[in-house]
DNA sequence: CGCGGTTTTGAGAATCCTCAAAACCAGTGG
DNA sequence: CCACTGGTTTTGAGGATTCTCAAAACCGCG
């Protein structure tokens, strides 16, 4: 059982039915692996909205994969200090750090309602033995996560407060958007401007008066707790930001 | 040839005979192992310091592992800000996102001398098929520099210009004893403040006055174009960062 | 209606930035 | 041997950004 409380198992949805199989940004399997990842997979977890999925420093026994959902990775200083260093949607793994590396380093909160496949961290090994293919994946997804870092690293030492704000909507908005959450409509992020500062690395209020302008722009608007998405494009322009390639990306 | 010029390509150390082999901080291979890696690497690459070894947006057919020297990951902004991601020391593996990936979207510069073991990148889908364990330590190496980019993103963003300085060069020092850098004698780190600054998130002038502190309490000196690290227990304090513990570590 | 969480606004203070110039230092060529 | 050069470090000063403190406004929910 996870920490953090409220969470609950089911096992409703088979491998092969996995709704993100259905999405065009996910590669498709190989029948063989299917197979594979089915036995591999344990069940169903779900946790509500704020609910803590892993925490710094704990062993965990799991890994994960996000269904459906958005949660966020973060980090404390001993004084409270937060830095929020990624957003998880679905199709990302969770809880490979742990896994390979022994304990966690940081810690994932959900930000809405969520559900996670699950696996067993102590199977990985025979992952990589039997199922190459699988195990390359999961080395991509680790490189795509450094990558993201990478970026989001630039972003918060060398853009400003302006062009940090622009850049972090827009991403999260294009990969929101790449794995079809809010289906067409414009997305809409389930955050709360103090997590916008937490991943920018500014104050609340100054985070504040930055998204001000850009909404005054027309580019955001803020709705019922979380950010509306209006114009991906302006977004890019101020942030100076080239966006992704969405090549087709594999998962587990 | 990598871009960036000054290069040179040697067969010196065969893998049985590998220097990073000797020290504690890395883990044993086993004969057969030893033998794959043997045929995977195709040589070794000189570069001399300055030069470039791997540059953003390329799609370099190779994968490098450290033998010796020291350099750093970067990205620029189209004005030329530039963001330094992380340090790259003996043992590590660069130029893995373009392999797995399909293109670089950082850059790596030498800040000394080194030497490159040299990989295909085609043939790493055959290691993953014939050497599962050696496949789980190269997503080991993904995990663990996805670990130390989260400490530097937390550190950027949530901590004071005294307390990043202290962390970074604590952090490097660390890692260079770790690896047998300098031998035992004091850990000189082969930087100017400019790569500080650019690591730091934080500009010349402001990191110059930031050192000053540091080099006040003794806790490092600026020696012939680098930086003397006198107390590390000092600087670890000053950070509040707990430091690593250092685990026995695969490499390639 | 009251409550807790979130957003918004104002204001003064601290941090950090840019501009500018000097000092320093190793290497180069005269 | 010395002057010159380019890169790096150091210092000063004014200005912009960002911070903290504080309070008000807003809003969904019980």
């Amino acid at each position: 059982m996870p920490p953090g409380g409220r969470s609950f198992l089911t096992r409703q949805y088979p491998c092969e039915q996995c709704p993100l199989r259905a999405l065009p940004a996910f590669r498709d399997f190989e029948k063989q692996e299917l197979g594979f990842v089915s036995r591999f997979k344990k069940g169903e977890l779900g946790v509500e909205k704020g609910a803590s999925v892993l925490v710094e420093g704990s062993h965990s026994a799991h890994l994960y994969t996000v269904l459906s959902g958005w949660a966020f990775r973060y980090k404390l200083l001993a004084d409270g200090r937060r830095q929020i260093l990624n957003y998880v949607m679905p199709g990302d793994l969770i809880g490979l750090q742990a896994s390979v590396m022994g304990e966690m380093q940081h810690s994932v909160e959900a930000l809405s309602p969520m559900l996670l496949c699950v696996f067993e961290r102590d199977e990985l090994p025979l992952l990589y033995r039997q199922q190459p293919k699988l195990a390359y994946d999961i080395t991509w997804l680790a490189a795509r996560e450094e990558q993201m870092l990478d970026e989001n690293l630039l972003s918060v030492g060398r853009r400003t407060a302006l062009e940090r704000a622009a850049y972090l909507i827009s991403f999260i908005s294009m990969r929101a958007k790449n794995v079809g959450l809010n289906g067409t409509k414009p997305v809409e992020i389930p955050i709360t401007q103090q997590h916008i500062a937490d991943t920018l690395g500014l104050s609340l209020v100054h985070t504040n008066k930055t998204l001000k302008r850009l909404t005054e722009r027309r580019m955001i608007a803020w709705r019922d707790g979380g950010c509306e998405v209006l114009d991906v494009e302006g977004l890019l322009d101020t942030s100076g930001w080239d966006g992704h390639k969405d090549v087709r990306r594999p998962f587990v």
